[in-house]
DNA sequence: TGTAAAATATGACCCCAATCATATTTACCC
DNA sequence: GGGTAAATATGATTGGGGTCATATTTTACA
């Protein structure tokens, strides 16, 4: 998932258009209604649950050339969650009307999307069964490594942006627990940590 | 999703097959490399992750009607769970090359089967939120809303066809738990209980 | 350079679900 | 009908992660 997950120039193409988001901006909130496709150019954004505490549930960090918000086009139901640039953001959004037309036209772009979607429920599995089961230890080391793998990272050690607090949001513990816990992984020597930075 | 996902004709027109599996069996294994798209027919199939002491993780309980088993046929990557038959069952399958040929044949199946995995990425999303933060009581609640809505039931109370230690395999609760919380639940009068059912 | 905010860190306490043991009830099937 | 396994039930104990309080370090920015 290094390069674009559609080609900037096709989406283009089909009538997308660029828009830039500051850091902290709501790009769409969870349970309301969708009419563009997105996807991102630079920058990174959350894509989470909020619960009514204000706790966030991390669903899926989103990196450049990443798709995030398809379901609505799909269901017409509301959003699953919502999107929040985690830094200043560039996105190309293409209208619903559109992206359907695209789909229609173009059975690989169509294909390719359900391969996505396929692994993205890949990922929803390990993750639930890990949830389920394991301890913060091993929570926290599939949960890096799942997300390696999401986007086909291959090398490790490799640097992982994300601060303990979203950490924590990713594998529903607290940031006490993180903390304690990816020291204890560091003196074992499973992963290097620094701030707003996990090697793993 | 009462009736069949993919109509049966269809399915049998481009080359599907009929199979009976006995209560107990084993469909498919995690791991296991893939070349069949599967649809049950009758009976109930548990789709499962085994964990190294032998806890099950139920993913998803597949119902009369529902597909089963297809990310292989998208990323050839191995099945991310195995398949176990709650109950004698009769399924179709498919073969991968017939089923690939059915997607770029019929825009409307494909599109539908898109449909389909957005719909189950909603459940993975709200249940893994669910998982994450809160406790046993909401997170049954939620399972058997989530369960429901899933395959579209409306009518409050409906019959489920869960034994306790199947809801625990849900909900990465334990029995005794699932047991002691329903039987509140129960007593606020917030469901019904049988042996082997839950009316919700 | 100084100040505020964010991120990281650590200790003490507590609650709740896991665990273990054991009993009872219901279904199955020869 | 009787024997067996599965499902349900319940009590006692415990440990691990949540919670709360507070401190320190780093970054941002005026």
């Amino acid at each position: 998932m290094s390069t674009a997950f559609i080609s900037e120039e096709t989406l283009l193409s089909y009538g997308a258009t660029f828009k830039k988001v500051n850091k902290g901006d709501l790009i769409f909130m969870e349970g309301g209604a969708a009419c563009f496709y997105y996807q991102l150019v630079e920058g990174r954004v959350r894509w989470v649950n909020i619960n009514e505490d204000g706790r966030e549930f991390i669903q899926v960090m989103i990196e450049p050339g990443e798709s995030f918000g398809e379901f609505p086009l799909f269901d017409d139901q509301p959003y699953a969650a919502s999107a929040i640039a985690d830094d200043d953001c560039v996105l190309l959004r293409l209208h619903k009307t559109n992206f359907h037309q695209m789909l229609r036209s173009n059975y690989d772009i169509h294909f390719n999307f359900t391969r996505l979607l396929v692994s993205r429920l890949r990922f929803k599995f390990l993750t639930l069964r890990e949830l389920a089961y394991n301890n913060p230890e091993q929570r926290i080391s599939t949960m890096l490594n799942y997300y390696k793998r999401l986007r086909g990272i291959e090398q490790k050690p490799c640097k992982l942006h994300l601060t303990r607090q979203q950490l924590a949001d990713m594998t529903g513990l607290r940031v006490e627990t993180v903390i304690r816990t990816i020291r204890t992984l560091h003196e074992r020597g499973r992963l290097t940590i620094q701030r707003g930075k996990v090697f793993y």
